[in-house]
DNA sequence: GCCCATCTACTACCGCGATAGTACAAAACT
DNA sequence: AGTTTTGTACTATCGCGGTAGTAGATGGGC
């Protein structure tokens, strides 16, 4: 379950798909007009390509290709999020939490809700 | 301060010259030897394309140059981690420290330094 | 039934990371 | 001094993300 790496464009799509469940390339490029403007064929093309990947999916509705996703969201954000850390810095979590602390303005709350998970996880680990 | 985004090669190049302050071609190679046994014209390659990037620097030292890095660590891995937690997650640290907590497996020293990390954040939040 | 809008499939192209060979210069060894 | 080594510069290739045009199918409106 190593390599689950998305380029930035297959995220962003990705990203509709988690949200919408399914969704056809209008629906995709639509959802992603805020931000970027793409020809619909563009994201058609790389909806095709992230199936060859076997990133996802599609059946045929009529006229029109629904594309599922196909990886599972918390998969592949632990695959970047990890295969990050460890090529920065050689899987040392803390550091990377280091960084996210000093770079990111975060709010004391997320702050409180950091510290609850740390304290679920020493749960987690007292109770192995 | 936006863009400093490394591919990976770039980023593992970059790790040596940050460990060792500055290098030759061969001295990174060497480094990278025991994971990827690259020819040492591919660092070179690279090294130059990293050159042009902006990245790194290099001064002529007879026969060889030896290259310097021109980024910081530290900004480096803040702008990828922000920028990972961005596209992952809409910057939403909590979710991102999640993912982290969740793959890796995380000692409970680690967890102390989390602690005190977070601690050492809300202190600052406070004085400000 | 015809025309326009819509949608996909196919093809093409660019940029660049990644990789390396070849050619050539300079140093070192003997 | 000649040969071998070492080290760079230049050039080339491959793969793939990203972007899009064009052609061809299909469905809806008149």
């Amino acid at each position: 379950m190593e390599r689950m790496q998305l380029a930035k464009l297959q995220l962003a799509i990705m990203q509709v798909l988690w949200d919408l469940g399914e969704a056809t390339v209008a629906d995709v490029r639509d959802a992603l007009l805020p931000d970027r403007e793409l020809a619909h064929t563009t994201v058609g093309t790389m909806l095709s390509k992230m199936e060859a990947n076997g990133q996802v999916d599609h059946y045929n509705e009529g006229r029109s290709n629904i594309y599922r996703p196909l990886l599972k969201k918390e998969d592949v954000s632990q695959s970047m999020v990890s295969d990050l850390a460890d090529r920065l810095f050689r899987g040392d979590v803390s550091q990377l939490m280091c960084s996210l602390l000093d770079c990111c303005e975060v709010s004391s709350e997320e702050l409180n809700r950091l510290k609850k998970l740390i304290r679920a996880k020493e749960k987690e680990l007292r109770d192995e």
